[in-house]
DNA sequence: TGTACATCAGTGAACGCGCGTTCACTGATGTAC
DNA sequence: TGTACATCAGTGAACGCGCGTTCACTGATGTAC
């Protein structure tokens, strides 16, 4: 899928344009979520922005500093779409149920996002980058916390109510991380990709069931 | 990391090649081995096998046909990888045990692959295409069967062996899938990719753990 | 066993493409007096 | 309030690169007689 070269420059009649640096970002972002991380083309991003190639340069030193912007982006958004589900968690209940419910949360979000916002999603993993320790509020929701750093707190959460043993807590994300982060894959680009709603959704549901039982 | 250019064309005596197509995909495999798929690029395959560009014309249709050879090979690999995890179970075992021990295999191999092989790795997934009712034998080990065939009679056998319940059996292989899958991408490009191979072997442990008792 | 000829694998040259990036520039803006 | 000037955001033109692909060709091979 190549991206369309149609879009024609908006015209300014300043010479100035006010924020360039947020349009070519935000060119970046649209890219990236129509073709994924190889999507995202310095070139096209001026054009989307009605102005010459090079004006990039007064706002990223080089393509791959724009790459790195989208995908801090992209990991905010992600960010966002599991704290959003983890809103819609009822508060009233036990601490182990609630628990549970902010893991499974945290899962949904996060496969929910992976099937909506594809070629975004893609970004965000598309390049190795350590977000563990990592607190640019770039890639944080409103929380503040990153994606990674938000299911840190679900499990620190089934640690508290008793519903995840100590000892098994440390580590314990990549181990969800893994079986989520796979599940997405699967959906997106693997032998999944042509499954209905439906499946995928049952499907979801037996892999978080067997992350809560396996952990 | 670009591709070594220095690799001068072995000077053929003769006017015919003997057996470029297989040259070609070889130098292909190579390149996805040294950078992943992106690296299989039509040209610097011709230069290895010491060939002008135009020549792979007459063995690979495009580049894409170029890119299918070389995934398949890189499934086939992969299935070679299993295949020879499984041949280390040690048979005298009671069914129960000897079945997760093939599943756990299958597992192992798998991560394995992905660890020591990243290149191909990336490349037997880098596109999708529904490798389950494939008996494309391009793609398959010594067995006859592909990767995902390969983790599915190892389910059969733990349904044979009781092991795991019946009504559980049908899609276990996406479950089982997802989360070695998912290691599989934290451990190349994700957060632990600079972790020991003692670190990611306890995880791997566990994750295996995790499925085996989740599932 | 020897020759004529069709086949087709590989050659050489060229194409158009879009990319990231550099250069010397121009002209709007904000500040100092 | 008005003017001179430094700043620096965006321009226009150009670069070199490597890619996939097409064209008309050449010359080794295998087969028919």
């Amino acid at each position: 899928m190549k991206t369309a070269k149609k879009t024609r420059p908006p015209a300014r009649k300043t010479f100035r344009h006010g924020d360039l640096r947020r349009a070519l970002l935000e060119a970046g972002i649209a890219l990236a979520r129509e073709g994924g991380p190889d999507a995202i083309v310095l070139r096209e991003a001026t054009r989307r922005a009605g102005v010459a190639p090079n004006a990039a340069y007064r706002h990223f030193s080089s393509h791959s500093d724009l790459l790195r912007a989208v995908r801090a982006a992209a990991l905010s958004s992600l960010a966002l779409a599991i704290e959003a589900e983890i809103a819609g968690v009822r508060r009233n209940k036990l601490p182990a149920e609630s628990a549970r419910a902010t893991l499974r949360a945290v899962g949904t979000g996060y496969l929910k996002f992976a099937l909506a916002e594809t070629g975004l999603f893609r970004t965000a993993f598309s390049v190795p980058d350590r977000v563990e320790g990592d607190d640019d509020a770039a890639k944080a929701g409103k929380s503040g916390l990153n994606p990674f750093q938000l299911l840190s707190r679900a499990l620190d959460l089934m640690a508290e109510a008793g519903v995840l043993p100590r000892e098994r807590r440390p580590g314990a994300e990549y181990l969800a991380w893994s079986a989520v982060h796979g599940l997405s894959f699967l959906i997106i680009e693997g032998p999944l990709s042509r499954s209905s709603q439906k499946e995928i959704h049952a499907i979801s549901d037996r892999l978080l069931q067997m992350v809560e039982k396996g952990l």
